[in-house]
DNA sequence: CGCCGCTTTGAAGGCCTTCAATTGATGTGG
DNA sequence: CCACATCAATTGAAGGCCTTCAAAGCGGCG
């Protein structure tokens, strides 16, 4: 049997390339790319791809299933900071120190490409196209956790599971899958952490919303039914929300 | 009059070039990044470096002053996302789309140096230890974002005000400052829409660490008169806070 | 079937926000 | 030089949102 780790991936072939590392190369670019990516043995649910602490040497891609990053605390408080979908970038919080300043977990059974770190910046030096796409991803990162530090910082426990809800909504329509109806892979805790509210606001919330009409759930299976009124939410919609704030 | 935009800056006669991206460099290597680099006009207390929209064309490093980042929603409600201070990469929200997605404002009399992106990924391309101390930016960048995601996530008001306190003594302890003495450039409301807390309650925590003898402030200038007392804050000291978190 | 963990729902209490007013610092014009 | 206006910061009081504690549903899985 064939060893797991050294099967090769064809980025040509993933559905996922406009999104991911291979946007913008030409075909022997992206050869080139094929060459150092490795598929790793696949993950279950409470699986970790690394650990806070560990040595970082690679960056990973999420192929299939969906992964949680969080760091911890000396006391073991918890904060998650982010999710990750197929085509997302996974690894950066190791920059810096050349060790993993938190978490990854496996929500459900998951694949991921592993590109080794020094073989990759070698490869980015060669090709612009991929530098510029690598940057793009750092970027996205960056902007993504602004946007759920303007969500931490500004809004109420309503308007952060609209906030969550849309992104995700947004991300799944990005991927090619319904905008409307998804499963979340996270438990109700997981959203709890990513969104620094208890888990029983968590559940108040999504029964209000349900009651509202806005959205149908049972257990992880979630169907919103109307995305206007989840909008004006965050957007504290004056017709709806007369509350504001003094800038 | 020469042009002050062409100055030519020497990165190597620099104090900061241990914090800041000549790190690693050898002298022909940092004559290369002196050739990109141009110092732009110093701005003054309320001026902007760039704002959100702008197109992104270009790098910056602060070298003296201080500057902060915000993100402001379209009802005009403000995150701040950073505070910036000399040696510290400024730009990277641009590099998803080529439009930055926050502001940037002088907190005081500010000059920064300027490294238009396309020459420098250029420089990236050709030194390896370039790339690798842009990438470890980047990767700073990244961890300070989740470090903030955390505090916002899960710690209270008096928590959050330590947390700052301490990250910005460490951080002008590495500039070779006062990590006990040093000065606020920024104001109480900056602090309250960094921390995502009320003013009011920014000088409410400040008054009670005064009184328990934690600090001296008075205005902007801050002097820490138990370091212990403050870090022991943030770490939820079960002797001083007996209250617990549960996982 | 029956345990166990996740989720939901209820009730009480606390931390922080909001509103309001005062004080202090800064700067401008008479 | 001082009065006055303006803005930042402080302090007080009331109220609300969310947390915490508690217990009951409800599914999943051995």
């Amino acid at each position: 049997m064939v060893e797991l780790k050294h099967i090769k991936i064809a980025c040509s072939s993933c559905r996922l390339s406009e999104l991911c590392l291979p946007r913008g190369l030409d075909q022997t670019e992206m050869r080139r790319l094929d060459d150092l990516v490795t598929r790793k043995r696949p993950l279950h649910r409470g699986d970790h791809l690394y650990r806070q602490g560990d040595r970082f040497n690679a960056l990973y891609a999420a192929r299939v299933g969906s992964l949680r990053g969080y760091t911890a605390t000396a006391d073991g408080v918890e904060q998650t900071v982010g999710f990750y979908l197929p085509g997302e970038l996974i690894g950066l919080d190791g920059l810096e120190h050349d060790r993993h300043s938190c978490s990854v977990v496996a929500l459900d059974t998951t694949a991921v490409c592993e590109l080794p770190f020094a073989n990759f910046t070698e490869l980015c030096a060669q090709l612009p196209s991929l530098q510029r796409q690598m940057l793009r991803l750092v970027g996205k990162e960056i902007t993504a956790d602004h946007e759920i530090l303007l969500t931490l910082g500004t809004r109420n426990a309503e308007e952060r599971l609209a906030t969550f809800l849309l992104s995700l909504s947004k991300r799944f329509g990005d991927r090619g899958l319904s905008a409307t109806d998804f499963r979340l892979s996270m438990s109700r805790r997981d959203i709890a952490d990513y969104l620094g509210i208890a888990v029983e606001t968590i559940s108040r919330q999504l029964s209000n919303f349900q009651k509202q009409g806005i959205l149908d759930i049972n257990h992880r299976e979630v169907r919103i039914l109307d995305m206007e009124r989840l909008r004006c939410i965050i957007q504290t919609c004056p017709s709806v929300q007369p509350m504001e704030r003094k800038a």
